[in-house]
DNA sequence: AATGAATGAGACTTCATTCAT
DNA sequence: CATGAATGAAGTCTCATTCAT
């Protein structure tokens, strides 16, 4: 169903094909992660994975092939545990609140990942950057499907779906790309507590005063899931309806 | 007071200095975006700026140098945008909504700029990274003690200011990285009320129906933003008087 | 035991190694005698020995680790020349007489290393240069063990093995260093048995008559040698009999 | 009647350009002396001198030039200063041993010069080598002819003039060439007073056990010229007719 | 299928020299 | 005559890729 280039190896067995591109694959991540892809030489990502050059060139085209299958594998991580994360959920009574939080918990969990996305991607080929992008915008659809059908259709500022899936899978990222700001200034608790408020309220789904009052942001924010409750009442309809 | 490397140069001669500089840079720009930082040679951008191998390193002692003036450039341009814009709003009365609009207004000018600098950017020697860091941060402290001061202080969401104005400064960069999803699906202005919708809400500063038609939002958001009647309550004046 | 600096390589197979960096080193010798170590290039060096440059940057990690192999080399095949020669006299009754003529006829082999060697030597980088200052040193104290330490201890002028040994090392070069004067003026065998006879002397070994006709003085030095007899003792008659 | 290369310059007046080449020279002495002829740059002898590059070129055709004029200069403060140490010398009764003390002196004096020289020559271009090799030529004729003239033509081992007077100018070299291991193992003293020895005693002026002994050359040298005196008489009469 | 040596295109950078001001 | 910016030839070195074993 995903749109995946399929690359070019010299070697038959495709269960072999299968075992080394995961060797290469996870080695290159750990080297491009410290060194980028273009300060990384074809011979250090062997000596990582334990390959030499020519063989790598039996499972592999060219260096540009080994990022393609990096941001294919570490994308295919991030949305798989996003997928399964938001599955969870499902039947949870604050649906889009538990899910938000599963989406930037999934995030941390895969920050290097994704920042080696963002670092890199630009480096692949036309076609290996079009195969990332079609795998996002089939992301940004199960997204759009799975989490932002339910919101208000009544609610103008959330008529358009496209632009309120972007954002809500967009600003997740900050934790990955300012992380050098925000790992010296907010804990990481507030932080997932703080964008998942913060996308409430923008989805409209959170909340005047009184409950904000109520859920005690500020400083014990690690409290406000066992005061959730009350909140319950002030959530409009259309996600109860869905349960 | 902005923390700026000093770049040396052979030349003697200050302001020839600044001029070819200048060329460089902007020639620098416009082939970076084009092929990339590294997939570029120094002859290329020689090239493009009119001047030979040699002169260049009249005026920079590195290929990376360049990167790093490139950079600057872009970020000085950026956030120079943004101040002169956010003070142009000083007096007007939605200050916050008329600041995010600016802001964002501003990315949408420089979304191919800001683009290269979060392509590129990784690139950067280590001293160079961190000015360019550093003044990130100097104006991720401008943007906080400009728009998020005056910020409601009993509401314990926006007690984090530092996360506040990180998802501030942040956000409006969708319209730069997903500009290939949103270029396809969503007119410009929607991406623009919408997000500033978005934040205003988030914001706790829910925008009402005033403001909505002040800011010209589009025809179909606009109309079904009457229909959200029932959340009023939660949500401040400027909502009931919509209704 | 001799202190070499290792020169690393990207090559395994140590044999291998080891032969190419012998035509490496054997080609560089040829070009630099020719045109200096700076003015040659290494693809220059490469096409002399039949590898191309980037095949030399498997065996050597910079054109200067070039010059050190080169100076490493044509120093030890000039000190093993001394030392074989050397050994090969440890038999005959006059032993210094012999070990000078050994000294100055390998010089006179390997003068065109010699000359290579006190030409560039000085291009070494630090390390290289004190590798190479460390095997002459080595070699300065095989000579003062094997030949000086026989020397009359009671002459005060002998005293001082160290500047005696090096008087012994150094005045040999001449051969190489001035032999643009020498081979129009001197012929060969007057050279060497004048810097044997020179240096004898100077080490109060004055060579009598019989160890002259021993070593088959040129023709003219020998016939005026057998006068020299009765010089043995106070100072010779030759200058008594000139008065 | 030294053989001079003439050095062609754009400016007329002979002082300007004697007075700029001596700056020019100095500097270049200076800066060679720490990075070699090849690792200096024209701009760098230019802020030696005080100098643009622009105006060196007006006082000298090519960095080559360079190179030529400091050689020259070299060779020709320490042949001017071999040649009136040892006029100074003329009327002394010991004056092959005063003279040879004489040249090892100004060796010391000049031997950052002498180890420029003998570094650097072999990178000049033929025409200049080769009227630098003239001088030397020279000088070994004025030594030949001031201080071997004298010698016993009677004894063999002196019959090659020509040899003997390059083992008599070029031995002194030792101090420069060898000053990495006697700076460190013999004082300066020794040397200079054992070289003395030795060549006397090479040349045939020195001196049985007995005179050895009245030398007491060992520990203190120093003393030695002092109890010369009695030499006196084994002295030869060659030297005694000359005067 | 694996190895690892060979290849050579091409990148960055330096610097002697020229020349307009 | 001095200045100092411009030039461009040339050099060293890297590294993705190929290929014989």
């Amino acid at each position: 169903m995903s749109v995946q280039r399929r690359i070019k190896s010299t070697v038959k067995s495709r269960e072999r094909v299968w075992d080394r591109r995961a060797q290469l694959v996870e080695a290159a991540i750990r080297v491009f992660r410290d060194k980028g892809f273009h300060a990384t030489t074809v011979r250090e990502i062997g000596a990582a994975a334990g390959l030499t050059q020519g063989t790598i060139y039996n499972y592999v085209r060219s260096k540009d092939d080994i990022l393609y299958l990096v941001c294919d594998s570490v994308i295919t991580a991030y949305q798989d545990g996003v997928r399964s994360a938001i599955e969870s959920v499902e039947g949870q009574p604050h649906r889009m609140e538990a899910a938000l939080h599963a989406l930037i918990g999934v995030m941390y969990e895969h920050q290097d990942d994704i920042l080696l996305l963002y670092h890199e991607s630009h480096a692949l080929d036309r076609r290996s950057l079009h195969a990332i992008l079609a795998r996002v915008a089939e992301f940004h659809r199960f997204v759009e499907e799975t989490l932002c059908d339910g919101l208000d259709e009544t609610d103008p500022a959330l008529s358009n779906r496209a632009l309120i899936t972007n954002i809500v899978t967009y600003l997740p990222t900050i934790v990955a790309q300012r992380r050098w700001l925000l790992d010296r200034t907010v804990p990481k608790q507030q932080v997932i507590d703080g964008l998942v408020c913060f996308m409430m309220r923008g989805l409209g789904l959170a909340s005047g005063a009184e409950s904000m009052a109520a859920t005690n942001l500020a400083g014990p924010l690690q409290r406000r899931q066992q005061k959730a409750g009350p909140r319950k009442r002030a959530r409009p309809a259309h996600l109860a309806a869905r349960s």
